[in-house]
DNA sequence: CGTTTCGTTGAAGAGTGTCAAGGCCAGTGG
DNA sequence: CCACTGGCCTTGACACTCTTCAACGAAACG
């Protein structure tokens, strides 16, 4: 916004991780300065993506990571035959890229669902830079063993959870996340459509419309369209913990 | 079998990856000699799991990860509201424990469904190791890269798939995984319990059960209680695939 | 050989999906 | 400024898949 993009929305600007804002959710604490500046050196580029473009996509040849510096994301993985899945939403100081170190290109879409800009990281140099940075090199481990963790909660979720427990459970997510970067944690923009959050939560659009309805009938939300004011947490969490009733506190 | 556990089923045993039948499958290829020998003291002892033991539970403090060397592993992750939900199977020359690394801790349980011994790899050597043997580093992170584009899948299967197209690719899988490690690709047996299944599938045991009796009947599979045989692939592909009837023939 | 765990099958019911119609909102062009 | 358009969201009625509950049979284990 501030300044135009160069050509194909690469930005070669200089970047720097020491004076980033999103330090602590990005980096490893206690880097001594000499590593800052390695990390400096291999974060090089930034790119900026238009809302509705994507980073990368499936086959797309894998070459870099991504940390999300501002915006929110989507990725997909898409069957033989069609069919779309979201596996995720990503929002600033997540990394993305991670499915295509396994093969040489990468297996899901990323794409912008607002206006957003990534820092770039060459994977190659990423590999080097681990091998000299001990605590880099955990901290990246730690990173992709999050990402692991994470997606077994979204299996717990597709797997054993009914509509209401999903969409509360994502509802709290999504809370948490923005609340982490400074944003409020009960009064949000989903940035995401119908569409998408029933493709990430396993459902059709129609039952994620339902479900919001029925909760903003309960007091638990205020929703309009895509601005959620969250109005009872509690119930929410009652609700992803087995169906207690709104605050488990009766009948 | 042929030798006598200690104790509490640790086994020092000298290990030798230059001769483990799973190189190929578990570790990268171009290893120069050198780095071997380091490799192998870094993994220098066994563990045996009996049937229903687990490796480790979630809450255990993280301190290794483990090649599975033979057997037949579950894992699974539990919801503070108690639901169960299994999120892999694991077994010969698959690297488990990659959850903990994030954490100081597990985050689920692995409990092996037969007897099973694995490798054990101090995740603090493994670091030093990764440090100093590039190729080892690289391929460490292929395999975490490999574990998140699985769960990837499996979160397409969970979200959008009816419960004959989950079971075909259940079966598909395990087919091609048992295939790649010398079995047969269309007779085997599952080790684990409908409910596993279930569980894994984000489906109810019974409709497992019903399932499978209606492939059978339309002549898909052979199934004798835990014993498969799979008698059209194709065609089990073919429901996997937007649900072609039998070979996509006519009807 | 009894006990327990596991698997199969049926009938009824709940929870989502499907289809369809209509409303809301932002962006566009007159 | 207003009407128009298309995408997104909401809501209802109905269909269908899967679950639930229950009974029974088969295999595994001590």
């Amino acid at each position: 916004m501030n300044a135009p993009a160069t050509g194909f929305s690469l930005a070669h600007l200089k970047v720097a991780c020491s004076n980033c804002n999103l330090r602590e959710l990005c980096l490893p604490l206690g880097l001594t300065l000499p590593d800052i500046e390695k990390l400096e050196e291999l974060v090089s580029t930034r790119r900026k993506v238009k809302r509705g473009e994507s980073l990368f996509r499936a086959g797309d040849r894998f070459e870099s990571l991504y940390a999300v510096r501002l915006g929110f994301l989507k990725s997909t993985v898409m069957s033989t035959d069609g069919r779309e899945q979201v596996t995720g939403f990503h929002m600033a100081g997540e990394l993305v890229g991670m499915d295509g170190i396994s093969g040489e290109q990468h297996s899901c879409d990323t794409v912008a669902l607002e206006d957003t800009e990534v820092c770039v990281i060459p994977y190659e140099r990423l590999e080097d830079v681990a091998g000299s940075v001990p605590v880099l090199r955990n901290h990246f481990h730690k990173v992709m063993s999050r990402e692991i963790v994470r997606e077994h909660g979204v299996m717990l979720l597709l797997g054993s959870m009914h509509a209401e427990e999903r969409l509360a459970a994502f509802l709290l997510n999504l809370s948490q996340r923005f609340e982490a970067r400074g944003y409020s944690r009960t009064e949000f923009v989903l940035r995401m459509t119908r569409a998408e959050i029933g493709s990430f939560l396993g459902l059709k659009l129609e039952t994620v419309s339902r479900v919001l309805s029925r909760f903003a009938q309960e007091g638990l939300l205020e929703v309009n369209q895509k601005h959620v004011r969250i109005l009872n947490a509690d119930g929410l969490r009652a609700i992803v913990s087995g169906h207690g009733t709104s605050c488990e506190s009766g009948s």
